[in-house]
DNA sequence: GTTCCGCATGAATCGATAG
DNA sequence: ACTATCGATTCATGCGGAA
């Protein structure tokens, strides 16, 4: 049985093109906008100072589009200025809490092969914040979709089950990790934390993606299930699109310039579709855990 | 030759105290205040929609009494009420900035073995905030002094020494790597990133640590020399004093129970002083890196 | 002198129940 | 309605003692 799967690109400003949206009809919102004063050349440079004034009425429209289940994932990060780090984030999520927006989480996107470089007044920037808004504090998440492998501790711990992890069950010292001891025989994948740890991919410069396909498809897998609708107002390279059409998801990509709409497209296209879901449980970014545990 | 290393405790409300300190004396303030609604049977628990305003005259004293080119470290992190991340420390950071503070950078605390637990809507919390607070953009950076090693060599290296056996016999005050230190000279090294990726301090201890000793270790090394002075106005169990002490830097720890401040005597009683630095290079936490860039 | 194994918690959070 | 307490859930680490 294979679904069919909705891909849309548009080559449109996001804010004109989100007014077209209908209220309540996406699950996942899932995006890496244009930093302040970042990408002068091409976004006509959003001063920092206006940044917030700028992403506000966006923001806004985003929580009308959105599903009241549904979740906005916000990757963003300050720059920094003379020497100082701005705040724009901050003021961004007191602004959008003002706007109805439940700030819910951040989650750290660590970044193993950061940006080299050397500072006399600080050190290389190698993570992320990846803001997690809600639209009401009951939203779907299907945790088990991300599961990763267990630490090694597992395999001593369990192999001899001690009298205590009995005793801790009736002494209600402690939170009595021992009750359920017994669960973890066999038990091999653990539920991961709110640090992300993955590289950056480096290998294809035609194309500049925000984040690594490891990105949207670890919260696309995580927030939705298949059929449901992925948006992403800054699509740049059409990454979110790329995973959320792999994994049989519909998807609004929605791309200002046409340089990077029609990189977006391209991929797109050439994309498979209605693949079937092979493996949902081993999300590239834990591998470092095992690496230092193994 | 030794150094007359000075190591003051204060049992005292640091407010209170700090006023009796002179302006521009302190070369690093590094510190883990109780966060907002945390521990309160031991602080009482300061309210988070009071915890800013409870913070700022404190954070105004230590502006005055830092030194131009001094540091000021903070560890803290928000508290999750009813499903919501708390917005107090944006609050602060933004507050602080009134105050004349520049934010200069927000290090991560990555947490190795976090509080276990489950929730529908959310993961385990890994990380915690170390933010960088300077009085002025030109302060006192010794980054030589925290490079990590770098290569192949170090990457096979590390995986030994990150067996808890091994590390735990050749650092066992947390110094570095005691004997090993030989092997050591003459590999490369390279500069850390603003990530730190180390564990909570072992429970089995009879005190009960805000931080391991390596995160004081690192940030003292990176921002004072040798008989230059450290403040930490929450002391909690004294470690920023024991660190300090042990790499001859002079020190000021207030703490205001009396429980903590016997602790903390206690601990600083017993340590080494004068203790010649063996070994500067080589922090534990950082251990991933060499295994990112090897 | 190593390696192995048992053990005791962690700046936690949610939902239900009780006052 | 609103707050306080309590039970349930979960994973990795370092220490101490034994092999």
């Amino acid at each position: 049985m294979y679904l069919d799967i909705r891909t849309e690109l548009i080559n449109d400003d996001c804010l004109n093109y989100l007014k077209k949206l209908e209220n309540n009809s996406i699950d996942l919102i899932l995006t890496s906008p244009p930093y302040a004063d970042q990408r002068k050349s091409t976004y006509g440079g959003v001063k920092t100072d206006e940044y917030v004034k700028w992403f506000l009425p966006i923001s806004k429209e985003l929580l009308r589009v959105l599903k009241p289940t549904g979740t906005f994932i916000l990757n963003i990060k300050e720059k920094v200025i003379e020497g100082e780090r701005s705040t724009y984030v901050m003021e961004l999520i007191l602004e959008m809490r003002k706007q109805g927006w439940f700030w819910t989480e951040e989650f750290i996107w660590h970044k193993k092969n950061c940006h080299p470089g050397k500072w006399s007044n600080r050190f290389r920037d190698s993570w992320e914040r990846l803001l997690q808004f809600n639209k009401s504090k009951k939203f779907n998440m299907y945790q088990d979709a991300v599961k990763v492998p267990v630490g090694d501790w597992a395999k001593s711990r369990l192999k001899t089950l001690s009298n205590n992890d009995k005793v801790r069950t009736s002494s209600a010292v402690g939170s009595g990790f021992g009750k359920n001891v017994s669960n973890w025989i066999g038990r091999d994948t653990v539920y991961p934390t709110n640090v992300l740890h993955l590289a950056t991919e480096s290998s294809n410069k035609n194309h500049s993606a925000a984040f690594p396909e490891s990105i949207p498809e670890w919260f696309i897998k995580l927030f939705t299930q298949e059929a449901d609708t992925v948006l992403d107002p800054f699509l740049g390279s059409g990454t979110t699109s790329v995973v959320a059409k792999r994994l049989n998801r519909h998807s609004i990509g929605i791309e200002l310039l046409p340089e990077y709409f029609t990189i977006a497209k391209h991929r797109i296209d050439k994309s498979e579709t209605n693949k079937p879901v092979i493996d949902n449980t081993l999300p590239l970014f834990n591998i470092e855990l095992s690496d230092i545990n193994g």
